[in-house]
Parts: C-alpha cells; structure tokens; sequence
DNA sequence: ATCCATGCAAAGCCTTTGCAAGCCT
DNA sequence: AGGCTTGCAAAGGCTTTGCATGGAT
C-alpha cells in the first residue's frame, strides 16, 4: 500500500496540523519519489518557487512530529528525509567518491542488541549515514 | 608511548609541512587532550586569539593528510578531531539529550565483514557517531 | 629567494528564527 | 474570529576561500 500525498495530508490533519497548498506540495513530493534521497533543497527545487525553504524546513518538521517523515545525516552535505512507511535501511557513504548505497539493515539487529547489553544505549541507525569507502573506491586504495 | 606535541610536529615536517606557531599551538592541544572530543571551534578557543579559526581548519586539514588526525561527523554540530594514534572507538550521541558515549568497537568486526561481503564497502565506523537514546533517555521513553 | 602558511574578511552551505500578513478551520 | 502558517528577510552555526602580507626553509 503506497504512501499517496493524500494519505498523509490526512495523518497530519488527524495530528491536529492545518492543510495548506505548501504543506500539500511537499507532500505530493514525497510521495511521488518514495525510497528516494530527497534534501530539503531538494524538495524546494520541486515545489518551484512559488513557496519558501523555511515553509520546507517547517513543512518536514511538522511531518517528523507526525511521525510521518525521517531524516538521516549524511556528514558533509545536508541531511535526507524519507517516508517513515519505507523500509528502514542503513545509508552508506562513500568518503572518497561520494556514492551512496542503501543497506538492507537485516542481520545488524544483533550487534545493535550488543551495543545496547554493553551501554545501554539503543542505537537507531537510520538516522546516520555510516561512511567508507565504496567497491570501487576499495579497490583503488 | 604518548603522542606528544613534538611528534605530531616531527610527523607533520618528514610529510614536507612547514613548522608554524599556529601549527605547534594546535599541536600541543591535541596532544594535551588525547582521547577527547574537540571540535575545530574547542581548538580555536584553547590555542587562543592570536590565531585565526581558518587556520585551525587548515591546520587540522593538514594533519589528517599526514594521516595523524581524523574527524568525526557528530550530525547536530561541529565535527570532532581526535589524534590518529588513539584507539578507534565507536561515537553514539543521544537523540534526545545530547550525551555522548565512546563505544569500544571490539565486537563490531564481524557486522562490519559482513557489510562488507554484501555490498563491497568497507565501512569505517569511527567517522560517523550512531544515532540513539542514551541508557537514560530510553528509559523515560 | 622561494613559496608555503597566515590573518583578515567575506562568502558558502544548510538550517533556523522574528515578524507581520494571510489562510485554514 | 482565532490562531496556526506562510513568506520574507535576516541571522545562525560550521566551514571554506580569496588575497595580500609575512614567515619557514
């Protein structure tokens, strides 16, 4: 069952969150680029320039409230935001050449439940990109 | 054996970088707070206003091309630096409050081979922190 | 003497914020 | 009507860069 703008504009509603056409555009952005890797100045570029970058930032803010969107840090440039209704997975990013690889997180779980036994800490992976260095850029060094 | 202001800068020379007073100031701080979390902004603070924050950043450019220094994205704020010559250890920043706690990496092998077989990156952990709930957070969560 | 490194200032990138006007409910 | 949202503009935090002066070799 996909994710429809529609669909989400409903769950902000239901969370209490007013429809506006800006709230709306971004919406139909994200739901027409699922499993993408869509930066805030992304979204602003495919929403044209009828709206502003801080009605983005405020838009994805509100959706994240909602429980609706994510974001992960990518280290150097900005930060990513998904469908929470995607698939989780580990973003993996080359420092050398800057390619990007999606990791089915399958089978992490029990070094995520190490990490939690040794410290406590639960980890949520997702939000960091982990870096290295791709096949290729392996190969070369 | 503790890496000293003197070998950082012995290094730095044997790699054909010229000895400054700003590069033995940022040296020595290094040197003084091994195993610790300094942004380029904590250096800049520490050697002092006689020095310029662009060349903390060049100088700090500088050791991790002589292969000395490395950095760590943090995701909210300012990058860390630590010495070369220190254990690698895993960063984990709480989401909700901000702590952070160093993660001895012993154990993460095996994850990381197996990153490695299936995609063909070889990750390097130490470069990102890992996202999550402090023992604490989790707790009130 | 050569040319690398510095300081200064400014800009860059990503993101956040203050404020008055406007739209949703 | 009431108050959440917007656009605009500006600022913020971190980092990088251009350029002429100054210092290391």
């Amino acid at each position: 069952m996909a994710t429809t703008a529609d669909r989400l504009l409903d769950a902000l509603r239901h969370d209490g969150f007013r429809i506006t056409r800006a709230r709306r555009a971004v919406c139909e952005v994200l739901a027409a680029a699922p499993r993408d890797h869509l930066s805030a100045g992304d979204i602003y570029a495919l929403i044209g320039p009828d709206f502003d970058q801080s009605t983005v930032y405020r838009t994805l803010e509100a959706l994240e409230e909602a429980g609706l969107v994510t974001h992960t840090h990518m280290g150097h440039g900005a930060s990513i935001y998904h469908l929470a209704a995607d698939a989780p997975h580990q973003h993996l990013v080359c420092s050398r050449c800057g390619a990007t690889i999606d990791l089915d997180p399958t089978g992490m779980e029990s070094l995520l439940a190490e990490v939690t036994r040794r410290t406590g800490f639960v980890p949520d992976p997702a939000h960091f990109a982990l870096s290295g260095l791709c096949r290729d850029c392996a190969a070369k060094a």
